[in-house]
DNA sequence: CTGTTAGCGCCTTCAG
DNA sequence: CTGAAGGCGCTAACAG
């Protein structure tokens, strides 16, 4: 039972056709002429050899992996997940494949991920929603030609970008302004950690300040983008400041766990309680009642960075952004 | 901008630190015995030259990839997410990397992509849920020495498995035993096609016969394992079957779409209509009513999968098996 | 249209 | 304790 069955290489496949190995390596790539006959003769040993390429023997030569590093803070996020769908779609249909860094929300976690993808594994870099900050992201993506980056953005020269196509805070202003309008008088935020997504609480309050929305600091809270966290954090807020009549989130799987811990509060919605998210996942609309929330669309999201990141691997060191547009989605929790 | 700056190489260590590439190698592999001073002086030169060893020349002689394939049917399903997550974290700590690739639940791309996944890129695959048949399935694997499936039998010198601590059908006999219990007389199933999820209908009639439930293979559909597919079968199926009183569903996302579509049909649940799913996502938890479903340890499964892989990986060659069991979970849609 | 030569960067083996 | 030689499997750059 040899179960590591020696695998043919271009040598043995060469000899057994009476060709050279450049002559086999060009029928592999469809490169340079070569007669019909060899060309037909050649893919016959391959078939028959069942000759597979070796992958790191070609790596070593011409420098390109077919590999892309796709990092993100956590895949069990729905939105995250559909972003990774495009990108590896995208890079399948390509030729290249993904791997995937879960940096579980941890900043020494991502640098560590980030440190260690050395260019000679990866041909190019996603980086999602970032945690870590400028000083600490950009030594370790400068070392890599290609990168591309969602949710944040970069000195141009480092690689290109997608990010919405808003100001920072727009959702969570436009939020805002639209419960005020609805009626609401006490809005609490419930902000993630470090991510393009949170806001600067400074200045969502001048902001809101500048509308004539009430402000008050002791309503805004942080958390991390889990659905667990936000509950917690849901629990806290709302035992605390039984006022408010209205709370934001970063994103859905927060604003729903605030959604849970407002029920079992005995809190109705939205009569008593007013609720937006972020992100329009599945289960946002789903639950009862459906959430409003931001949509952006996140597949989409995926195939761009991947177009761009491609762009890069392939030698085009063109700073590019994509913006992709939130659109307030008004459901029945607000 | 000298954007691909020549990474230091081994040789270059060694020169400038007045050595061997040996000595360098050894340094870092901390093989063989080496003065305390040279080691010193050589890690110096190292992090000066910011050295880092290439992947593809040492995996050209060593054969190892340190890279693990992941095929999933489905990366947006969550059940597949907490797997991949409990693998990837599983393997980060080992060193090794996690290559994703998504088959979309369609079985040919899956067939090209173990067809790929050669040998040279991947010390190892992991194979969830596969749709493909064992004719189908056999051929692709039996080069790969290093193979671990989830949720699917395989002969045991192909591989180690994942599965289920029950038989197959289990699920779907036990909620219908349950429903039955709690007074349930007409009984739909929403099946999923091809997979171990996917009951024989056969047996699954003789099944509830045998406990003299009422049986009726018009009460029966399968589906892809996606919302939208459950969605829709459920439009289909509750339309047509106005007396159904419960549905069984293949997983959680098929039953979630069917619920919608009750709900959208006028049906009040669990009153009209009971629901079961079949693998306790978040969301089910979080709908209302809540859902009742079956409960694995999805994290766990993938942690035990890696494990499993990674014996296989280096070396030990025997076949296990790993079983996990599904508890289920009685919440309000029953 | 096809072949030859010369490495890519590293590790294994065998000498010192 | 350290080094020199050879080769992993492939392709780029020239020759013919």
């Amino acid at each position: 039972m040899t179960r590591k069955p020696q695998r043919a290489t271009l040598a043995d496949v060469a000899r057994e056709a009476g060709v050279s190995m450049m002559t086999v390596s060009r029928v592999i790539h469809g490169t340079g002429r070569i007669s019909d006959e060899t060309r037909q003769h050649v893919r016959e040993i391959i078939e028959k050899l069942e000759y597979r390429p070796n992958r790191a023997a070609r790596t070593l030569v011409t420098k390109r992996t077919y590999m892309i590093g796709f990092v993100a803070p956590d895949i069990t996020n729905p939105y995250f997940t559909e972003i990774l769908q495009g990108v590896e779609e995208f890079f399948w249909r390509e030729g290249y494949n993904v791997m995937l860094a879960n940096s579980n929300e941890n900043p020494e976690r991502e640098k560590a991920i980030l440190d260690q993808l050395e260019s000679t594994m990866v041909d190019g870099i996603i980086v999602c929603s970032s945690r870590l900050s400028d000083d600490e992201l950009i030594p370790l993506i400068e070392k890599h030609s290609a990168i591309v980056v969602v949710n944040r953005n970069l000195p141009h020269h480092l690689g290109s970008v997608v990010t919405t196509l808003h100001p920072r805070g727009y959702r969570a202003v436009l939020a805002a302004k639209y419960l005020y309008e609805t009626g609401r008088r006490r809005i609490g935020y419930v902000n993630l950690v470090r991510s393009i997504s949170s806001v600067n609480l400074d200045m969502f309050m001048q902001e809101l300040q500048a509308l004539h929305i009430p402000v008050n600091p002791s309503w805004y809270a942080t958390c991390k983008p889990t659905w667990q966290a936000g509950y917690e954090t849901g629990k806290v807020l709302l035992a605390e400041h039984p006022e408010l009549d209205a709370v934001i989130a970063g994103n859905d799987l927060v604003a729903l766990g605030v959604m849970r811990a407002a029920v079992e509060q005995g809190l109705r919605i939205p009569q008593d309680l007013a609720l937006i998210g972020g992100d329009d996942i599945l289960m946002a609309s789903q639950v009862t009642p459906p959430l409003t929330t931001f949509r952006s669309d996140k597949y989409h999201i995926g195939t761009m960075a991947a177009e761009l990141l491609l762009r890069r691997v392939e030698g085009d060191l063109t700073y590019y952004e994509h913006h992709y547009d939130d659109v307030l989605i008004i459901r029945e929790s607000t």
